[in-house]
RNA sequence: GGUGUGGUAGUUCAGCUGGUUAGAAUACUGCCCUGUCACGGCAGGGGUCGCGGGUUCGAAUCCCGUCCACACCGCCA
């Protein structure tokens, strides 16, 4: 063994010791004839000691390590006369008696240390000593831990992991397929699974009853802090199930986890109808740590002469506690970020509700004292408060006010990270229409099951149908997301139809499962969780990046291999492909 | 596909309205230093100012194009 102990372990209790240590050189303070070398693995960082009067051989190969060489060092563990109270190991360092260098090393090209010099470029390409810092480990330990307390939670309550192809079908429905030739099937093509929906719902058939996997999914879209091409899902599903089990099992598992991972109870899952977040919040995935919920004044403004509300489909406010006081400028400065493009708002009106209870808008050429003060006390405001006001389409005006609102949220530091407020949203619609390719398609998934008092309408008014689907979403990240599937042959006929699928089409990209519904297919549900989202989470991040070992770049690369790549004529020959010009 | 921000020493950045020998910090190299832990001191080396074009007597700086990185919109059943 190069070790007896590690470099984040030995303690006063140890002191005179002999021990063996092995890790990489952190750092040297070189005082001539007395030289500290801090040694770093990863349970910590441990001091070794070399002296003139002691040894002068060892000190002058001391002098000489470099940041990051790899050396094992054998001494005696001894107390410091100067302690370090800020490391686990500061009251001891190691006498070193026997010291060999295992690997002499480039420097680096940026310092390995909490915080590093690095930017996010220099630190991808050389990811492996990222990962030797301190932080990006703990976010892998973290996500270790996750996993480990998903299993755990998992395999208690009877389910079985079972893994699922990666070389599968491409469906065109949904996010794009990374594609993967068939050298043995020329002109064919493997699609990398988007999920592994089929085939647990298969599993279900088979009678496995309660299955997940920790699995890799992949989908060709642009990314995003929060979205690489290659991600990984908790991935679950259960037979003999309605939503209620599973919302109340899985609510169990989040709760478990925060629990045991962030030593957090979050309680009791509110839930809230897709309509109700959508009214209150302009969005899906409502961040409900804070409220700032909408009001409608369209009953409120009309008729006042003021254009812009005269002809909005819909007039909507957030109050905006104690923001009264805003200057000129911060609300010139916040009606040019929601006219910004990806907001893309006309304008902002606002109305200050003063100390002495007045108002003050910038409408205030149509809208008089008492106009204002209806408003405010639709809105809940107090004295103090600010109203920020949007008018235009509903559609785009809840999406713009949701950004508002988040933005208002994130100012008045109510998205705090240490703070976690979970909610089930439910009641999804089974599908919307796409108006640009004049078809229905699927809210969810094409296998999501209909409520069955909206089965009827199936064929008379999809739109108004709603799904037994469901989203875990947390401080207004969606972090899981699932349905009841439909198990009955015949309704996922009527569903396929629905969605523009001829009989044909259907049969060609979904048969094995339409055949093996016709085999007793038990009723079944399920969920996925995005794991990496889930694990930033935790970890108190925005991006996921960090929280996978070797992650992609904007552009899907791989920054470190240089992946995706060209291959060898020879390759393409041998899967009778050839590349357009 | 689009919007925004950025690209200058190994690294992180400053360098504004055009005129400097292109700087700082840190890292690196050498010398000095016996209790540091972001050690300190002295000295030194290190630059295709992303790339291409243009304007100008003169461009890191202004303009156009392009590439790259990051964030966002579209996209993500």
């Amino acid at each position: 063994m190069y070790r007896s102990h590690n470099c984040g372990e030995l303690r006063i209790e140890h002191v005179g010791q002999t021990v063996r240590l092995a890790g990489w050189v952190a750092r040297r303070r070189d005082f001539g004839a007395l030289t500290f070398v801090d040694l770093r693995d990863r349970y910590g960082i441990t001091q070794l000691s070399f002296n003139e009067e002691y040894n002068k051989v060892l000190l002058d190969s001391a002098r000489s390590l470099g940041r990051e060489f790899v050396v094992q060092a054998i001494g005696k563990v001894t107390e410091r006369s100067n302690k370090n109270s800020k490391i686990p190991t500061g009251d001891i360092e190691i006498v070193v008696e026997e010291l060999q260098i295992l690997n002499s090393s480039l420097v680096p090209p940026f310092s390995i240390e909490e915080e590093t010099d690095g930017g996010d470029d220099i630190r991808m390409q050389y990811r492996y000593l990222d990962l030797r810092r301190d932080p990006v480990r703990q976010n892998l330990m973290l996500r270790h831990q996750v996993a480990r307390q998903v299993r755990n939670y998992l395999d208690n309550l009877q389910f079985i992991e079972v893994e699922t192809p990666v070389l599968i079908k491409s469906t065109p429905e949904g996010a794009r397929d990374f594609i993967v030739p068939s050298r043995m099937n020329p002109g064919q093509f493997y699609a990398l699974p988007q999920s592994p929906q089929t085939f647990k719902q298969l599993l279900m058939v088979s009678g496995f009853d309660r299955y997940y996997q920790i699995v890799k999914c992949f989908r060709d879209e642009d990314l995003r802090a929060d979205r690489q091409p290659e991600f990984t899902q908790i991935d679950c599903e259960m037979s003999f199930v309605e939503q209620e089990d599973i919302l109340n099992l899985f609510e169990g598992m989040t709760r478990h986890l925060f629990k045991e991972v962030k030593g957090v109870d979050i309680g009791t899952l509110p839930r809230m109808t897709f309509d109700d977040a959508m009214s209150k919040y302009g969005n899906d995935k409502p961040d409900i740590r804070f409220g700032m919920e909408f009001n409608y004044l369209n009953d409120l403004v009309k008729g006042k002469g003021f254009n812009v509300f005269e002809t909005a489909e819909c007039v909507l406010a957030i109050c905006a506690d104690n923001c009264a006081n805003y200057t000129r400028k911060q609300l010139d400065e916040l009606t040019e970020w929601v006219k910004r493009p990806q907001i893309g708002a006309k304008g902002l009106v606002y109305v200050m509700c003063n100390a002495d209870g007045s108002y003050k808008s910038s409408v205030d050429k149509f809208y008089n004292q008492d106009d204002l003060k209806a408003w405010a006390e639709r809105c809940g405001a107090k004295a103090g408060d600010l109203l920020l006001l949007l008018s235009g389409d509903l559609h785009q005006v809840r999406k713009q006010m949701s950004e508002l609102r988040l933005e208002m949220g994130q100012r008045l530091g109510y998205r705090d990270k240490n703070v976690f407020k979970a909610l089930w949203v439910i009641d999804f619609p089974l599908v919307e229409f796409d108006a640009d390719n004049n078809r229905w398609h699927a809210m969810h998934h094409p296998f999501t099951s209909p409520k069955p008092e909206d089965l009827d309408k199936l064929e008379t008014d999809p739109g108004a149908i709603r799904a037994n689907a469901y989203d875990l979403v947390i401080n207004g990240v969606e972090i899981g997301g699932g349905s009841i599937r439909i198990h009955d042959k015949n309704v996922q006929s009527r569903m396929f139809k629905l969605l523009g699928f001829s009989e044909d089409e259907a049969k060609y990209q979904f048969g094995f499962l339409m055949n093996a519904f016709e085999f007793g297919a038990p009723p079944h549900g399920g969920i996925a969780f995005g794991f990496d989202r889930l694990c930033s989470m935790f970890g108190g991040a925005d991006s996921i990046r960090d929280f996978i070992a070797f992650p992609k770049n904007n552009q899907g690369r791989d920054m470190m291999i240089d992946a995706p790549s060209n291959i060898e004529n020879k390759q393409l020959d041998e899967l009778k492909i050839a590349l357009k010009a």
